[in-house]
DNA sequence: ATTAATCGGATATCTTGTGTCCGATATAAT
DNA sequence: ATTATATCGGACACAAGATATCCGATTAAT
């Protein structure tokens, strides 16, 4: 059971999109090179969250990704819907229905999903109590002047 | 993010093995008829269970699988460890270390880490919270009488 | 000692995730 | 208005992990 590498990535690549003004973007091509990832990859990455909802895509020149919502309203659990999809980690396929001693009466997910589901409930809770916005401030606060610099004249170049 | 259908499989051989008598198991086979799935394949995440230390082995005629322990010292979680292995769904390759504004003081896992961290560690509470034990009880007391002669009969077909 | 049953690891197939490329579309410049 | 350039979007290859099977190694029963 591996989560996507395309969850880190894009995460990573919204944070950087929340820390910007409201309203602007950048490319893909810039949100991968933020990151030294594969340009062609995070595209495809980024086609999934348009898709979602999470970002807005701006064609031609000068144009990109920007959030789609304020921060705030994103949640870490939407890039993961975005990417994975919204099925559960473990699928019930009902097995207990089948066999020698299989009975009838099953309106009731079996003992063993419920535990699955009180657990992957308990797993997007925490996921969907942290937003873009809580931890774009974790970061910013916890960033030297030093590196705030640094973003400051990248951007420029990257928003020329 | 799919989860391994031995999973799910192998909880449920578990939870039959955990209402057997005490040092009393079944061959892989039988564990597989259970509940119609394929023999060879159950029989390899049987393995995977005995390696981790879930269930014993006796091989030749008249052995099986029977639970290494008693099943409240077996959670739902150790089966996962042993099918999936223990390594968290999300995997965070410090991407934010690569790039042109990357710092220097990376001594404390990202934002990003920290919210998966926190997630799959409630995740995981819950699964280890729950046991086998727990499981084969909720079971038994569902199971109507009906249901439990035809396992009795069917138990004693293969254990004879 | 022989036979039969069972586990254990090596092997093959298939689905999913990883990664790239090129056409479609919209913007900006001329 | 036209052209050139930038950017997204989906179609297309490749690799990895999950699924599934088979046969040899080992052990108990006969």
């Amino acid at each position: 059971m591996k989560m996507s590498e395309g969850v880190e990535w894009t995460a990573h690549a919204c944070t950087l999109l929340a820390a910007l003004p409201h309203g602007v973007g950048l490319p893909a091509a810039a949100l991968a090179e933020f990151h030294y990832l594969a340009p062609a990859y995070m595209a495809k990455h980024m086609q999934a969250l348009a898709r979602a909802g999470v970002v807005e895509s701006v064609r031609g020149a000068g144009g990109g990704y920007r959030l789609a919502k304020p921060a705030k309203d994103i949640s870490v659990w939407d890039i993961i819907a975005a990417i994975e999809g919204e099925e559960a980690p473990f699928r019930c396929t009902e097995i207990r229905q089948k066999g020698p001693c299989a009975g009838t009466d099953f309106r009731k997910p079996c003992e063993i999903t419920s535990v699955f589901r009180r657990a992957e409930t308990a797993w997007r809770a925490e996921l969907k109590s942290v937003s873009l916005a809580d931890i774009a401030a974790e970061v910013g606060r916890k960033t030297t002047p030093a590196r705030r610099a640094q973003l400051t004249q990248w951007l420029q170049e990257k928003l020329a």
